[in-house]
DNA sequence: CGTAGACTTGACCTGCGTCAACGTGTGTGG
DNA sequence: CCACACACGTTGACGCAGGTCAAGTCTACG
């Protein structure tokens, strides 16, 4: 477990290191934090909405939402998280407000204390700025959703979702062709605010239409730039600070 | 200038004080900052969109909006921002994707450039902690935002937001019982995710059922009990961390 | 006292929700 | 290896919250 630990934490540092620059002691500094495994089966709620946590966790496999809920049981998921995102980093600095966290597939994480994250934190000042920028990303994602959510419609909606998972699953800004998203219509719905139903007939337009095709949950992009136009999918928000631009900014520091 | 900006710096600080510890030293080190203040004018937008910025905004006087636009040129607020908080302080860590700043009403702020907020946050730990715990306070909201927008009917939502700016325009957790909210209808359609035709009409029921009033752009709440429970709104992500809770936790480290 | 921006109101339209029924696939137990 | 169940997906008919268009009215300010 231990050393499949390690190599979890180093998939998590990869994901840092896209956007800020750590030295290698500061990169062991993350590596040693402690963690502990968790199985969690698909559809299990593992943080509940107004849980006070005391660990972060970060996902090995699988997808998690990170959601809240009315009174009257209506959800809404605020993120997707994939493997080697932490979904509630942001709970090591402030572990309230922050919403539930859903399995939506068969899912693994590491707990990691938020106690060691802060202490590591403190200790190593370019930690704490990659994690807070890292809960930045989390926000910039955060903001699109919002937009998404209230002002575009549902077809549009869902396009837009589709191109971020694409990007996000993809490797260096490429988007994924293909990927298993393992996300029911309902899970979905949740996301965009929308009913399963409408979902449905949305994601049976978008297939007439040629762009898209979401099928036994693995969902295939049939033509990546008018399923981006059409999604109104513009990739800076996720991307603008990798790459050699990055660099640039950190030297300043 | 440099008096009254020392002023408003500490009033920043007050702001930090309420959910983190810092230490006088490293209060200090905030209020040597430097700024540069401006003034601008009411529906001035003055950070564009796409910008890159160099520097924060700490407000001084009046009400910013933070946005993102649609091609087609419609508005999505994501927050609003009062005097004493600052409007992008996430762009110290992330300078991009970010959205734009809008003057709601006339305003006055003080720019900070980036590269002194992360000398300070590298130099004392705890100053980034507090920083970055502030980022994710503001996320929380935002995420209440995406709930308000996406699932909540016209007048559910505009009672939400009129609680939530009460109590952040309250002290001490008590709601204001009135405020200069200073903001048009059509500012609160691009926040709510309505048409400024439909904010007035939602606005009419509200005042009939006796709740709120909206004169002349000043918010007077008739009930507050009333109108927190028909706006399904529970303060714990604007309050929980303020208080005697927040020095437990900080013990820790 | 005139003008421009904000607010107000009405009539009509439409995207999405609701309700209700019916397929379809996958995994379980006999 | 079949059958049965249960969760998920699909489709249709209909209603309504909120959008759109168009016409005023108010208010602040020169």
């Amino acid at each position: 477990v231990s050393r499949s630990a390690v190599v979890e934490l180093q998939r998590f540092v990869d994901r840092l290191l896209l956007r800020s620059v750590l030295s290698s002691e500061e990169q062991d500094a993350i590596l040693a934090l402690p963690t502990s495994p968790a199985a969690l089966w698909a559809k299990e709620d593992f943080v509940r909405v107004n849980e006070v946590s005391s660990y972060s966790c970060l996902i090995t496999s699988g997808i998690v939402g990170r959601f809240n809920q009315l009174d009257s049981g209506v959800r809404q998921t605020l993120a997707f998280h994939i493997p080697g995102e932490m979904a509630d980093l942001h709970s090591a600095v402030r572990p309230i407000g922050v919403g539930g966290l859903q399995a939506l597939t068969e899912t693994t994480i590491l707990r990691i204390p938020h106690r060691a994250i802060r202490e590591t934190a403190a200790r190593y000042p370019a930690v704490a700025e990659a994690l807070w920028r890292d809960c930045m990303y989390d926000a910039a994602v955060l903001m699109q959703w919002t937009m998404n959510v209230g002002r575009r419609n549902s077809k549009t909606r869902l396009a837009h979702l589709f191109c971020e998972m694409a990007i996000r699953f993809g490797k260096d800004g490429q988007p994924a062709a293909a990927f298993e998203f393992g996300v029911t219509q309902e899970q979905l719905a949740d996301a965009v605010a929308l009913t399963s139903i409408h979902v449905n007939r949305s994601l049976r337009a978008l297939r007439e239409s040629g762009m898209v095709t979401v099928e036994r949950r693995r969902l295939t992009i049939k033509d990546w730039d008018r399923l981006a136009h059409y999604g109104e999918f513009d990739p800076a928000y996720l991307l603008a600070d990798t790459g050699p631009y990055r660099q640039k900014r950190l030297l300043e520091v």
